[in-house]
DNA sequence: TCTCCTTAGACAAGTTACTTTACTCATGGA
DNA sequence: TCCATGAGTAAAGTAACTTGTCTAAGGAGA
């Protein structure tokens, strides 16, 4: 990386992780952590999902109870929301019931098996946080944590916009 | 998000950033931050390129010169580096010569246009970042790069694999 | 020299993950 | 009764690739 300053040599290939943009340090960090996470879900037995489909499941514990409000959750069109939630539905993760407020609408609701995914899925996550403590010099993530949350707020400043890293 | 745990309320819309899993505050960062460095690239005039542009003229600089090398820096086939190629060609940002090595071999470099978008790129680059600087409790970024640098060389265990977030 | 193998590059078709466009219902207010 | 509105659905379009297949150009052996 280094954009736009001098190459230091031709073939930097082990790259100085602390020297480079700190655009691209978030990049790989997210990269990084992500795939190691995914690949614990599939292991675990969830390799039919992707991690959008997660995010379903956030949205509905969020407050979302439908496919149109899961999709503006999400930041994607309701059609797009409603295909996740036929493949969630096929796979018996959440089902679909009738909604009390009648209309077209149609209640999306957990079942056992989604509320287990999102178990499984926060144990991994914090055991992989778990594992990453050790890293830090006082043991604790703490302080790159409340760093982030400060650069969050600043780049966002307002509400957040929908995650949507494009899997 | 908060995943696997209890929700909190059912309204948590304006989320406290400090408790949510690091995975998620990697990725809004990465994702606000790029969001932001591509907008101030499109009001630079660049907006007929994306960012993975910008990783070809870095796999340039870092050493490669032909399509099929570009195509392993950045982890994507020979095909798709053609292709990018190809538009930085027509754009006038590359420009395909003969290789010295002979085959069927096409030498690619940066044209000065192609020199110009690296300059505007990073000069844009270290704007956002010095901007960002009086966030932090001491004024400097430093302690989150060296926390991030921890953190990649530890997920990673290794060469870094190419930065790949799918745009 | 001929054959075999490898590699670069190009072309075309296929795939994925969506968005866009265009509807069909169901309800509710004027 | 007649829209107007919003949910849901279906089908086509699109972007950004991958896969499959081919040709061209060496280089290594026999």
């Amino acid at each position: 990386m280094n954009v736009g300053q001098a190459a230091g040599s031709d073939d930097a290939q082990p790259v100085d992780v602390g020297s480079v943009e700190l655009l691209f340090q978030l990049g790989m960090a997210f990269q990084l952590m992500l795939e190691k996470f995914v690949r614990r879900m599939d292991a675990a037995g969830y390799a039919d999902l992707r991690p959008v489909h997660g995010l379903v499941f956030q949205s509905l514990l969020a407050g979302a109870s439908t496919s149109s409000e899961i999709g503006s959750a999400l930041g994607v069109t309701k059609q797009a929301a409603g295909q996740f939630v036929n493949d969630l539905e096929e796979a018996g993760y959440v089902c679909r019931t009738e909604h009390p407020d009648g209309g077209r609408r149609r209640l999306v609701r957990l079942t056992l098996k989604g509320h287990q995914h999102l178990q499984t899925a926060g144990a991994l996550l914090r055991e992989l946080e778990q594992e990453l403590e050790s890293i830090f010099a006082d043991g604790s993530s703490d302080r790159l944590r409340a760093d982030l949350a400060q650069l969050i707020m600043r780049l966002a400043d307002g509400p957040l916009p929908p995650f949507r890293p494009n899997w």
